[in-house]
DNA sequence: GTTTGTGAAGGATTTCACAGCA
DNA sequence: TGCTGTGAAATCCTTCACAAAC
């Protein structure tokens, strides 16, 4: 056994490309919103109309994980969604911590979209002597200083970056050190992570200064 | 003069990428942020370590606009920055409505990230009767039934959409009748918009979506 | 010596187009 | 007939690598 085989990576297969795993959320969203308009079958065409893609994209990007569809017909609404949330990881709750809460932070935790979708915002945090030890949404703010030990006896797999701009980095050090490997970053910049985190950023005025080159 | 020459297409010349567009205000926000950190001048290897990108990659994006750097030096901060602010369309300010005045509607208008950025939101909109008429943040709130009017005596160019899923298609729709050309949505679907007309989203449920198939 | 700007190469993603199945 | 799943082709995007400029 000491030399490659070609077969050395059977199991290991093709990693599927990133733009692809952002996109199956798109298609989990307009799935359940179909189902709830009574319809039980769905066609590449008909999903592809909603997005605004191609067919031919959808049905390639499913074929990434499996032959969902049935040739003639199209493909059963829920049993796509579930099939879909179960390869995403969406079939189960997932626990997150909200750092900073302040404006943001307070809107974040009071922001009744998550918990429906399974993310639960369990644990709240803030530098500042004054905001600690508040109950804000039904959570008590915690002293940043408790970071790693609240990751850890809660269970929370999540960070929610809401600190100004001046402590964001510190503090997604601080979470990766905690051992969180999924940041959503609402503050201004563009953080530093170490390959294997995975970071979105929300930034309302990053969307708006793309979208003025063509109005301009 | 009647055939095509290879010069016809002087003027018309090919689009710069989507991707490239969505790039620019990144440039935009690190060399800002370089800029107040006391430094004149930046590589493309100082740019691509700051956003975790290639030079390479910097410097072809760059070069779709113009020859902005020296050699053996590379680029003036500031010089760049204006550069690409007056190429995205970002050195002027740009007039937007907020169309839903509910929870998110009024967090939008209180964000004070908007206006240093040159967006000032200056028309708030809401189906609502009994909230039309209310002032919030300073503005006073205008029935959806004045938006046409109100786009136009006031020159607004971007919708910003914060209300329920089940009013934003209409809402969209009724941006895209008067006028509007660059939306930002804050509602989660995936709305119809005709081409022409830019539209981005912000579902922060999305982005946690699209992480937890790395933690899953 | 350093770093840009850019053709050419390479890689990734999208679209085509059709065999195969219901 | 209608629509999926998928190799192959086409397109798009990134990286390489080096001449030219400072």
């Amino acid at each position: 056994m000491a030399t490659s085989t070609p077969n050395d990576n059977l199991g290991s297969e093709s990693p599927v490309p990133e733009v692809v795993i952002q996109r199956l959320p798109l298609y989990v969203r307009v799935l359940s919103q179909f189902s709830s308009s009574g319809n039980d079958l769905i066609s590449s065409e008909q999903l592809g109309a909603h997005l605004q893609m191609t067919p031919a994209q959808i049905r390639k990007d499913l074929s990434y994980f499996g032959r969902f569809g049935k040739q003639g017909r199209g493909y059963d609404v829920a049993m796509l969604e579930g099939e879909l949330r179960s390869i995403m990881g969406l079939n189960r709750t997932w626990n997150a911590a909200v750092i900073g809460m302040g404006r943001l932070g307070r809107a974040v935790v009071a922001y009744p979209g998550f918990a429906p979708e399974g993310f639960n915002i369990i644990a709240a945090f803030d530098a500042s002597a004054e905001i600690v030890g508040q109950t804000i949404s039904g959570l008590a703010v915690q002293s940043i200083s408790q970071l790693t030990d609240t990751v850890k006896n809660l269970d929370i797999k999540i960070g929610i970056v809401t600190v100004p701009i001046d402590h964001a980095q510190k503090v997604i050090d601080a979470l990766v050190k905690a051992g969180i490997k999924s940041i959503l970053n609402y503050a201004p910049l563009s953080p530093q992570v170490p390959e294997g985190v995975t970071i979105r950023g929300i930034d309302p005025v990053l969307s708006l200064q793309s979208m003025t080159y063509y109005i301009r």
